[in-house]
DNA sequence: GCATTATTCCG
DNA sequence: GGAATAATG
């Protein structure tokens, strides 16, 4: 005990009692203030959506009843800046030290290094633990120290680390609280009048909070899981763990998670049950893929808002709110991403498969800008993670060197027949189609007339026609490869030839692609018209459809509507940072400082000590930060540079070991 | 031994 | 783009 002060623990995303590193080392350390801040503003676009935010809101019922019964309780601020928050709560009660878990997304990390300098100014000890993955980012690497650019790279690496992950600690047995008495809970309001009839629906389906979560667990533990690899096609049927918004929150431990899944492989294993355990390597690598996410964020901290193949940046999207507008509403007239949908919608969750489905068309039919995609999944997944999302996003963009190919487009029905092979799950959300035959379900635009006559359907009218007619999709995807190339070989060449920007003055180069004014979910259903004339003029945009990031207003760098485009420093390169130590001995923060850290990956003459090797400080001293280090920040990395010299590296470490 | 053709997997 | 699995005739 420090001098008789208490600690604050700061939960966030980690929604728990058991196995939350920072709470067990509060509790060992004295009394403890647990406190949850609430600043959706400190987020910018990407502040939580109604069905999040209805989640969160008994995520922390159910931790304070946890709290309570462990002899403390909860304290709610609502604050527009969360560290001024914390400095108020640490006055108020005469805290000394302040506990918390790490996050790994850009804007978590800005603040999270920010809170720990601006409070260890202010005298007070802060301590910083890893609750949220098996490994921290910067414990996985190659053998020469560098990390992973591929999903399969990273997973090999995490299931063969020299050391298990850490066991779940058990939840403390009893909290001693501290003195509250003069810090009163703000009241907080997670939805409006307007939302809660549609929330009130959310509860048919789900019930958030750690003990939910647990049964969540043990539910599919005992049940699905034996049967993950058969069902996996299966999108209609509860054969998944519904995990994911309960892990967005941190509600369950990850480790637990791995620990209770490898138990029953082992089980099966021994068994001779092959299906179980590569069920289980199945359902693991989906964890995989969370942590994952995390490792990308990391170490790219804009991949939820920039490509990290470069070229992709000189992708023409087509900018288009009506095709946007449709695909929301589930009016593409393809019924299985319409399904997907409405689905969407109506419960805030999507099966994987479908999220592939929709998301896919998304950026390959319709050729819309992802990260518009990506807001709205945002705004409306119940699991809305941005970490996961960016990966996701990226992967079905091919944006990453793993990604899928761009050039591929599915055949979606196929598809259709695969996933929904009889027509149940198209027939559920869309009951337009409920009387279509199974055969013409999935194709309805080739279905006879009398067919659709019979079922009641008139494509154009009470179900579209196809919004873009696959093959003229392609044709136009082709063409839009081909644009990328160009541009992409124009702007090498003109930064060969020592040109300051490699487009000239071109608008287009600094042209942003902002977010559509509406992204939230739109309750108006109307008509959207059909527009199957493959040359008809398309609204296409050059660039990477920037927008003011979430850090940069957060860091206020620059004016959400105006912000341009950073220009190329002469080598190509964006422009690392002045006052960022890349090689200081600080090297109690091994990943120092993820923008530097993230500088020098992507400085292709680096010669800079690649990241900490071997196994760290678990805990405590260690806080992954992303820190700007004062204004300079809005040189660094433009796409072009740093991401051709990532696909370099990562054609490298392909071809040449 | 049986057909036809190339490489790897589907997050 | 579609499905399982590999070399090759």
């Amino acid at each position: 005990m420090s001098g008789g002060g208490c600690s604050i623990v700061w939960f966030r995303r980690d929604l728990r009692v058991e196995d939350n590193p920072a709470l067990t080392a509060a509790v060992r350390s004295g009394a403890v203030i647990a406190v949850f801040i609430w600043a959706p503003e400190e987020e910018g676009h990407y502040n939580p959506g109604r069905v999040s935010r209805w989640w969160l809101k008994q995520s922390l019922i159910h931790l304070d009843i946890a709290l309570k019964s462990l002899g403390t309780s909860l304290v709610t601020k609502r604050s527009s800046d969360s560290v001024s928050s914390l400095l108020e709560v640490i006055q108020s009660t005469g805290a000394t030290q302040l506990f918390f878990n790490h996050l790994y997304d850009p804007i978590s990390m800005v603040r999270d290094h920010r809170a720990k300098e601006v409070l260890t100014a202010h005298g007070v000890a802060v301590r910083s633990f890893n609750a949220d993955l098996l490994y921290e980012p910067w414990e996985v690497n190659d053998e020469e120290g560098r990390s992973f650019t591929t999903f399969s790279g990273f997973w090999d690496r995490c299931l063969s680390m020299p050391y298990d992950p850490e066991s779940p600690l058990l939840p403390p047995k009893r909290i001693i609280s501290g003195d509250v008495s003069r810090c009163a809970s703000d009241t907080i309001v997670f939805e409006d009048e307007l939302e809660k009839g549609s929330n009130a629906l959310l509860a048919r389906a789900w019930t958030p909070g750690w003990s939910n979560a647990d049964k969540a667990l043990t539910t599919f533990l005992n049940g699905p899981l034996i049967e993950y690899s058969k069902n996996r096609r299966k999108v209609d049927t509860a054969t998944t763990s519904f995990l994911s918004p309960h892990l967005h929150f941190g509600e369950v431990s990850v480790r637990k998670v791995f620990n209770l899944a490898r138990i029953k492989q082992v089980l099966w294993t021994n068994e001779g049950n092959k299906a179980g355990e590569e069920s289980v390597n199945l359902f693991l690598k989906s964890i995989g893929l969370r942590e994952y996410s995390r490792y990308m964020s990391f170490n790219h901290p804009h991949s939820h808002e920039r490509p990290l193949l470069g070229h992709l940046r000189y992708f023409p999207w087509v900018v288009d709110e009506g095709y946007f507008k449709a695909w929301r509403q589930g009016r593409t007239g393809y019924p299985l991403v319409d399904a997907g949908m409405r689905e969407l919608w109506a419960t805030g969750w999507l099966h994987d498969r479908i999220r592939v489905v929709v998301s896919s068309f998304f950026v390959k039919v319709l050729q819309l800008p992802w990260r518009w995609g990506m807001k709205y999944f945002w705004d409306t997944l119940l699991d809305a993670d941005l970490e996961s999302d960016a990966l996701g996003w990226q992967y079905i963009t091919g944006t990453i060197p793993d990604g899928r190919e761009f050039d591929r487009v599915d055949n979606l029905q196929f598809e259709g027949y695969k996933f929904d092979p009889n027509g149940e799950y198209v027939r559920r959300w869309l009951p337009e189609l409920i009387r279509l035959p199974t055969e013409w379900i999935h194709h309805p635009w080739n279905a006879p007339e009398s067919v659709l006559q019979a079922a009641g359907i008139e494509l154009g009218s009470n179900y579209p026609l196809p919004i873009v007619e696959i093959d003229a999709a392609k044709a136009r995807l082709q063409l839009a490869l081909s644009q990328m190339w160009q541009h992409e070989a124009a702007s090498r060449a003109a930064i060969e030839n020592g040109m300051e920007e490699g487009l000239g003055d071109s608008s287009e180069s600094t042209a942003l692609i902002a977010f559509p004014p509406d992204t939230d979910m739109d309750m108006d259903h109307e008509p959207i018209r059909n527009n199957n004339n493959p040359t008809a003029t398309i609204n296409r945009r050059y660039e990477d459809q920037m927008v003011p990031s979430m850090t940069s207003s957060f860091l206020r760098v620059e004016d959400e509507e105006t912000s341009t485009y950073v220009r190329n420093t002469a080598d190509g390169r964006g422009e690392v940072p002045a006052n960022v130590n890349v090689n200081d001995e600080v090297r109690r923060e091994p990943i120092g400082n993820a923008l530097a850290e993230f500088n020098r990956r992507n400085s292709e003459d680096s010669t800079a000590e690649s990241s900490i090797n071997g196994r760290r400080e678990r805990d405590g001293g260690v806080v992954p930060v992303w820190s700007p280090s004062g204004s300079n920040y809005s040189g660094d990395e433009n796409g072009m540079g740093a991401s051709s010299s990532y696909l370099q590296r990562s054609i490298h470490s392909l071809t040449s070991y």
